[in-house]
DNA sequence: CTAATGTTGGACCGCGCAGTCCAAAGCGCA
DNA sequence: TGCGCTTTGGACTGCGCGGTCCAACATTAG
């Protein structure tokens, strides 16, 4: 069965978010996604390289579906999305306790200067991830003010997002993504026409734009 | 010599902060420090892990030499300090030709979630930066905004710099950081007074917020 | 010149892990 | 029941690295 790998690849995408991908070893791949046998391990992967980059891509794939998902919704307001796609990685967060941070961000900050292979394909799970942002915000094109530079926008937003995640991850503390994101909602309303921001900030928060 | 000692720790601070902890063996550290024997390692050092939290000590020690200095610039207005530390962060990067992203922040990904005593120092770490920035702020309180929360804004300049040199690295184009720097300045200057941002913003881009 | 006291280099040990290999256990099939 | 074929478990190998140890060398003192 196609199942089984399936299963390895979720035990390792697990161990690698939390510990990095050199401190995981096959053994306790194997272990935690209940199987035995190392054999079966490389019955369905070449190579422990190999199970790095296509934990990689699974976890995109979580992350689009989960995350990324809500930023495509036709049916909201393109602002109101930004807004409920912040708490949606906020919410994550919460739900690992604060521990694991960003999946990519992880195994960015411990390959990207050790393996060129890993490098390239994290620059292009962040990219796709920009393009996203990218298209939500030329669909509220006509809500944000005429320089904004989507470019930059999506990028600030990638950034802050996974330094925030980082900071959660060190201090233990949810409320440090929380706060951040708050922020990170007030600077992206400020790129908005007034009138134009919806739920993205409490209007109290406004006051300081206004 | 304490000397040689020096030698080592910088020499072992450069390998850690491009490669992370793990991937940097002693016999590297050893070879690129210009010593040769092992043992010269071990009449230093009492371990790897000492070794680590040392260079995490001295990593914040040559930051706040170069970067947080400027924030304790007495003859400098707070709101220009603030501006200046930005802009020495993307200079520091930039020398480095985008590589090796934050010494902490690498350290950060690789360690808080599996060895509690990195987590430890290296949320001390981040405390420290915290403080300062919230210093330069509470120096700044007439220019600012009466709701200024210190604490969340710092957190935030932090995060969004740490997540800007990620993804950096991952990028490997200065560019990044020095787009996210020109949002973060106008960020900041969002909670100021108006006329009290001075040269954190080019007219132009203040056009947004008021 | 010799003895005592550091230095220095590197051989060596043990361990953990990536990756290989083979033997035993299922399992269809007649 | 007996025979091939696949699945499964785990023993084994080679290697890299953290850490120890000791032998050779330098240095100073008498």
């Amino acid at each position: 069965m196609g199942n089984r790998r399936l299963q390895i690849l979720d035990a390792a995408a697990e161990l690698i978010s939390e510990r990095g991908f050199t401190q995981t070893s096959i053994e306790d791949v194997i272990k935690h996604s209940k199987l035995s046998g190392k054999s079966h391990f490389y019955h369905y992967f070449k190579s422990k390289e190999e199970l790095g980059f296509e934990v990689l891509n699974r976890q995109f794939e979580r992350f689009a579906e989960r995350g990324l998902a809500i930023l495509r919704e036709p049916m909201i307001d393109p602002m109101e999305r930004m807004g409920l796609f912040i708490d949606a990685i906020v919410t994550l967060q919460a739900e690992r306790g604060g521990r694991g941070g960003s999946p990519f961000g992880t195994l960015a900050a411990e390959m990207a200067d050790v393996h060129e292979g890993f490098r390239l394909r994290i620059e292009t799970v962040f990219e796709r991830w920009a393009s996203q942002l990218r298209s939500l915000l030329w669909e509220a094109r006509p809500q944000l003010h005429d320089d904004v530079d989507a470019v930059r926008l999506s990028r600030f937003i990638i950034a802050t997002l996974e330094g925030a995640l980082l900071m959660t991850r060190v201090k233990r503390d949810v409320g440090v993504v929380e706060g951040i994101a708050v922020d990170l909602k007030r600077f992206i309303a400020m790129h908005a026409k007034d009138g134009a921001v919806g739920t993205l900030v409490p209007a109290r928060a406004l006051a300081n734009v206004a």
